[in-house]
DNA sequence: GTCTATATCGCGATAGAC
DNA sequence: GTCTATCGCGATATAGAC
């Protein structure tokens, strides 16, 4: 009983610090985003913080890992069965699209999530960096799952069929994830409705009313 | 006379120091790349280092200023009148176009450089870091003239012209940048060709042979 | 298990001597 | 133009208090 009262406590500190730590980071940036400054926010010592993740670069892989899950779940209810199941197959692919777009829409609300996954997305590229791993599973299973959305797409005659659909998620990936210091630098942009034209580009032409 | 001998001996120094950085940079990873081991790289002392460039993020910036420079200059001796002349008007829309998928190509050579490329254009997300101002300026001339250049590729029949010459610019600048991370995790992603896909998708649809 | 205090080490940067 | 010395700050390892 205390057992499971302590790790309670244990994971409302969790969360407690992870979202001081977004709040840091939203509101200082993230280059001042120290250790010292998250820990200072949730009212313990630096040593304190770290006893609850090992590292910094740990705790910002967290912050993202549980957006990545949220935005799981929007996809989840969006459909019926499961992002998380693995294959997508309950999932409608206008649905999908849809839902793609809305988590767009949601990350203009949150600037400092944006910045923070910018920021990251670039460091592991050094080959030991801790959130490395991360990154290539999270592209792995979430490219592998866009793919059997964009197959399935195809299949229903929502998007051309002579495109190869592994291009088509890689370009949506990385216009995405391109749009976003662009997005940092000029607020005017509009990633959703960005993104959305280039979901245009991908439907049929139709029977070309030309002559 | 000697004025002149010590002001050429500064410049060749800092030419060093450039590239010493970005060999450093190369070799052990942005994260590694400290003033100090620049600085024993090129045999000086870190604050002798820094008489030349006031910061370590200087210092960056200046080295993908020559990068940019230098890629101004591909695209001058591709067409004929300038890049840096700020209009663009010499260069063919079709050479244009060539010129950036080949320097697309020779990123793939310098992975140093796309690194940091990739983490500074991430970290001015913040709105005093010193490279800041340079990526905005950058951004708005670089998007200025290839919109004049995919105009003229419209006016030509080259690309279609239904599509908003901005959007179609800011989409190859958010793909060619996203796709850079990317790469980094992957090798295998050629990015060249990636890109070279998507202007496919920009090329008049032909007369529909549909039945 | 939770947390503080302390210590270490590497960093960028500055001041001032040479 | 370049160094040495030094500062202040960052992350984080360790020891041990509760």
């Amino acid at each position: 009983m205390s057992g499971r009262a302590v790790y309670a406590k244990g994971i409302a500190k969790r969360e407690a610090i992870l979202s001081a730590a977004l709040d840091v980071v939203a509101t200082h940036g993230y280059r001042r985003a120290s250790v010292r400054e998250i820990a200072d926010a949730v009212g313990l010592s630096p040593a304190g913080l770290l006893h609850y993740f090992d590292s910094k670069e740990e705790l910002f892989t967290a912050i993202l890992r549980a957006r990545d899950e949220r935005d799981g779940l929007m996809f989840d209810s969006a459909g019926g069965r499961s992002f998380t199941a693995d294959d997508g197959a309950g999932v409608r692919p206008e649905k999908a699209i849809e839902t793609f777009l809305a988590v767009l829409r949601h990350n203009a609300a949150v600037p400092g999530l944006v910045q923070l996954y910018a920021q990251l997305s670039a460091e592991v590229a050094d080959p030991d960096h801790p959130a490395r791993a991360y990154f290539l599973e999270r592209t792995e299973h979430a490219e592998r799952i866009a793919v059997l959305w964009v197959s399935r797409a195809q299949e229903e005659g929502l998007f051309r069929a002579d495109l190869d659909p592994a291009w088509i998620v890689r370009t949506l990936h990385a216009l995405a994830d391109g749009l976003q210091p662009l997005w940092l630098l000029d607020p005017e942009l509009d990633m959703a409705a960005h993104v959305g034209q280039f979901i245009e580009l991908l439907k049929p032409v139709p029977p070309a009313p030309e002559r």
